[in-house]
DNA sequence: CAATCTTTGTGCACGCGTTCACAAAGGCAT
DNA sequence: ATGCCTTTGTGAACGCGTGCACAAAGATTG
């Protein structure tokens, strides 16, 4: 998972709790499937497949939205994707930034997924003057100069981070500045962001790194026969070898530096 | 959050929670970042505000780990960084694939945070034949042909899915034959996988979904005044309206959509 | 060496999320 | 109408994750 929220314990939103939400996504787009191929109605059974999900889970999520169902019959394909799309706040247009038009920004730009489900870019913001003006998915790139005009004329509230880690926090304190109180940030830093502005964030090297943890366990509990003591690191499917030394216990012992209490912990780049 | 494994109900990798197994690369990336500026001590208060998270949860999480700090003092920052690299499987070296080098593909071959962290990017692979040996990220993208072969040549046991929804399944299921245990995928599709073989994925438009919905919330709960009724959308900041009409019971009946299952999903109008 | 101060490690309680299992509800056939 | 069959909606139990609060442990100072 590529996700968590800046503080505030889980707010159940009007009672619709907080993993209730992240999966409604997932069932839209099943749904959706289905409608394109004209499905009218759909069992939970069977969504539930498709969404890749317990049944008795998608009948709860959907008990939050009321009761849409028919006992005996399924769910009306149409009519739930309509709620869920309602629910979801997609039967609005969402205007959006994305600001770091680098690889990536330029790859979301691209991505037909945000258009295709009510989202609309509204703009793509550099900082480097060299981007500026330069077609990027049909857009003309803008130059962070602009940002705030931008956002209030297009009355933008959510912005897309796609920038270096070093310039996301600042990027950030801009958009929230200039109106935005939603983001969704693939720069790999915690943003600092005051109370009633939602952060998601997507960190790609995470999701390796879970992986990696799983891989390490999978390959461990094979070749369980030796190597049980932690220190002895265990051979994958070819890994080459590329471990670290143990780092001795001592090896800060020597600099004794100032107490270091109070540096503001701040991530460089 | 743009993760969700496909089925296993959670499972507890010897003893450290899934919650915790998440985090860890949070800590990594603060304790990196300190390591860089010497620091060589940090207390779990100073660490967890780094990292955006509890500071009793952080100890908590280390706790799992062992006892690798010190009462009054802290933890060392080389120690604590070569600890959690190891349990992460972060000192061994990791080849990846990354298949289809579309506009995501290409962002992810050039992201930096990949090699830094102990994976290596050992192929790229599109099934376009057009796309075969172009330099992209310094490498020469390779044919889908040869999937096989690169995957038991380089020993890859992780791969990660760039490709259009229609393709994913196929390419899992072929990354999966040639011997891939672990599959970061960031196709709109739920992939299914047998078991043993885990699957992580990143949706980009779900992300948007998530913010969208507080962001109709919050608009929701400003203009509390009126509107309390679910049926009338609540204008957000300056949202033009593009409400879909109820779709009455029968909607969709004469267009029959491709049997493809992830074509561009339009909202119904 | 004793007292004090800092910070870890964890027992405990609480709340959210998941899952089971079943009664209620509706369709359908006879 | 009546009874059967299917599928929803949900009450209840359970397990995981979180956060509080504090005792234990070690450093540090006099």
């Amino acid at each position: 998972m590529a996700t968590g929220r800046t503080h505030r314990p889980a707010t159940r939103s009007r009672g619709i709790p907080e993993a209730t939400v992240a999966r409604l996504p997932l069932y839209l787009r099943a749904l959706t499937a289905l409608s394109e191929r004209s499905v009218p109605t759909v069992s939970s059974e069977e969504l539930a497949a498709a969404a890749g999900v317990n049944s008795a889970k998608l009948r709860k999520d959907f008990s939050y939205l009321g009761s849409y169902g028919t006992r005996g019959v399924g769910y009306d394909v149409e009519y739930l994707v309509y709620q869920i799309s309602r629910e979801l706040g997609l039967t609005q247009d969402w205007p959006v930034v994305i600001v770091g038009i680098g690889n990536l920004g330029a790859a979301l730009a691209n991505y037909g997924g945000f258009s295709a489900r009510g989202f609309r870019v509204a703009a793509l913001i550099d900082a480097d003057p060299a981007m500026a003006g330069k077609p990027v998915a049909g857009m003309s790139v803008q130059h962070t100069d602009d940002l705030e005009k931008i956002i209030e004329e297009n009355g933008v509230s959510i912005g897309v981070i796609a920038t270096p880690a070093g310039a996301a926090q600042q990027v950030s304190e801009r958009l929230i500045a200039a109106g935005v109180t939603s983001i969704l940030n693939f720069a790999p830093t915690v943003l600092s962001v005051p109370d009633g502005v939602d952060v998601r964030k997507v960190d790609l090297s995470i999701e390796l790194q879970i992986l990696a943890f799983h891989e390490q366990r999978k390959a461990g509990e094979e070749a369980a026969a030796a190597a049980s003591e932690p220190g002895s690191v265990v051979g994958g499917a070819a890994p080459a070898a590329a471990v670290v030394p143990p780092a001795g216990r001592a090896a800060a012992e020597a600099r004794k530096g100032g107490p270091e209490g109070d540096v503001p912990a701040v991530m460089p780049a």
